[in-house]
DNA sequence: CTGAAAGCGCTTACAG
DNA sequence: CTGAAAGCGCTTACAG
């Protein structure tokens, strides 16, 4: 019905060159499949001759396993995100997966991604920037298809997820800064509704409310550039000043430093300090040195990688929440206590002999 | 021989529900096929009874399209490359293409890559970080695959490639320079022998030497962070100092700014000026304010799929070199001329009125 | 160890 | 507009 045109060279013709069956040549690429090693020569000749690739795509089709993992991330401009899909996609080679990536709007459109990635038959599916509803979710377990949210949680328990621990180690920068000898709390939001969010909202400000600090400036800068320049700018505005902030990730934390040096001529961290989250590569630059809660990007991928393999080779998903310590790498963003910084492999970190 | 197991809802099932064969499913899912309003109707009902969704990997089997483009990438750090790798996926997505990703060992290590790529009968290759070899180029060619080089460019013209004016933005970087007072010039060279380092080193150092500059320092930062350090250090080790210092990427620019200021303690620009390229987001911190040859990521990476549509619709492969103009983006780092910045949009460019 | 053959889930001429 | 059927390039029981 259709013709032959000139594309890639498929197992039926690399048989004939190979004077062998099509199955042969099936068998001399699929590792642990049975053939002499005669016939597995003679293939492996023709194909070479050939420029032989088997078709992966024809391949899935059998199988039901496209090895092919679908990520959905955006904030590519904050360096945690290219940092984690880098390694993402290292691992998943290691292990010959395959990584189809998918941008998602911040609106969280969703749904038209699930679609496009559910269509591809992925063997899995990462969720990093982005959540899943709940009806997708259930779509996804009806389906048998494997998902892990990256970086965020949600409350049914029905997904699993990979995080860092964000309420302990928001407390353990409130008490941080307290130890520091601060006063005037700020803290700059990420997106209200987002799971991290909430969690470093929630550890800092009920630490720094239990010890006797009445209020907390809270500014949304919604992991926005510009928003946070906005919302830095109110903080810095509106009289107290605050003395010691706290930005939901590195991203805006290095955006209000900018702001605080060079908008109103405050010295960091003698007028001001300021901490992020995630410990990302310009954190460590010289020109912010940071103080901020580390989130290992390997090891939380690791984790990913694991969850995902495990569901796809038992077949069976039971959801896990994985969480991850992290630590308060301590730079020179925000006034050091008095004790418990200490020096571990050339950095600071910041331990808390917490007395709750 | 096989049973079926409760994977994905086929077109089969849903036609069974539906009352109709499975090609009018079928049809009902590919756009300008012929079928009966009321026939469509009736199949979407029951596809989205059982949540159908078409099988992306059957249908490339027929169509022999994949609808997939492969990317190979690395240098995630340096974050003008996460910015092309979110476009790049927003702009395939909009033509309902997607991206398979492939992280790129530094070491070049293309062959075991482009294996996987080619096993997902992708539709087209776009290798931004990595070069082809020749040999693979050919493959391509042979397969009837449309390949891009992103940022890059090789000599033999065999393989398409989208770049910025790397060698005349250099040329007018050295003519501000010049213009600026600048009289003791360096170079971090990216690594020596990627096409776009070299023609930035031709156009910055062809054009001083031509205006009587007898000699450029010339170190290697080879687009690393760590070594670009150990450049920078050396480079206002030795006297006499440069008062100028162009970096072949903006990702060693900031690098060479950090360590002139922190290790020692120079002022920028009034001590030494710092130009990068690439134009980055960092770039536009206010602590770094650093002047660069802008890259447009739009316009380069709309030229990058609109190669690859070309090539992939038409069936042919005709190799184009588009050359996408760029600016110089004025900040701080590096001091002024007295004439030819203007300001345009906000921002301020230096115009080049060169007399060769 | 090997080949013939069924089947994976689609698309698409073909004949109505 | 529609359905039956061949075919896309593989994998994998099955029977030797």
């Amino acid at each position: 019905m259709k013709r032959k045109t000139f594309g890639p060279v498929t197992s039926q013709q690399v048989a004939q060159i190979a004077g062998v069956s099509q199955s042969a040549v099936s068998r001399t690429f699929t590792p642990g499949a049975s053939i002499a090693p005669a016939t597995r020569e003679k293939v492996l000749k023709a194909a070479r001759e050939l420029g032989y690739r088997p078709n992966a795509i024809a391949r899935s089709l059998n199988t039901a396993r496209s090895r092919i993992v679908g990520v959905v991330m955006s904030y590519f401009d904050n360096q945690f995100y290219p940092q984690v899909l880098e390694t993402l996609a290292q691992k998943l080679d290691e292990l010959n997966y395959h990584l189809l990536l998918f941008v998602g709007d911040r609106d969280g459109n969703v749904d038209r991604i699930f679609d496009q990635i559910m269509q591809y038959r992925v063997d899995g599916i990462v969720l990093a920037s982005v959540s899943l509803s709940m009806e997708l979710s259930q779509e996804c377990v009806a389906a048998g298809i494997p998902v892990v949210l990256f970086n965020r949680s949600e409350e049914s328990g029905i997904v699993s997820s990979v995080n860092s621990d964000n309420e302990t180690a928001a407390r353990q920068i409130a008490h941080f800064l307290l130890a520091g000898g601060h006063h005037r709390f700020a803290y700059v939001a990420g997106i209200a509704d987002s799971s991290v969010n909430q969690a470093r909202q929630k550890g800092f400000t009920e630490t720094l409310h239990r010890q006797g600090i009445a209020s907390v400036h809270v500014v949304q800068g919604n992991y926005d550039a510009e928003q946070t320049r906005r919302a830095a700018s109110e903080l810095f505005s509106v009289s107290p000043t605050p003395d010691a902030v706290f930005a939901a990730n590195d991203h805006m934390a290095l955006m209000v430093m900018d702001v605080a040096r060079y908008e109103f001529g405050l010295r960091i961290p003698e007028d001001v300090s300021v901490i992020g989250y995630d410990d990302t590569g310009p954190s460590g630059w010289p020109s912010y040195a940071l103080t901020s809660a580390s989130q290992p990007v390997e090891a939380m991928v690791q984790a990913t990688v694991a969850l995902l393999m495990k569901q796809i080779d038992s077949g069976t998903i039971e959801p896990e929440q994985v969480v991850v310590p992290g630590q308060l790498v301590v730079r020179h963003s925000a006034r050091r206590p008095q004790a418990g910084v200490v020096e571990k492999d050339g950095v600071s970190l910041f331990q808390l002999q917490e007395v709750e």
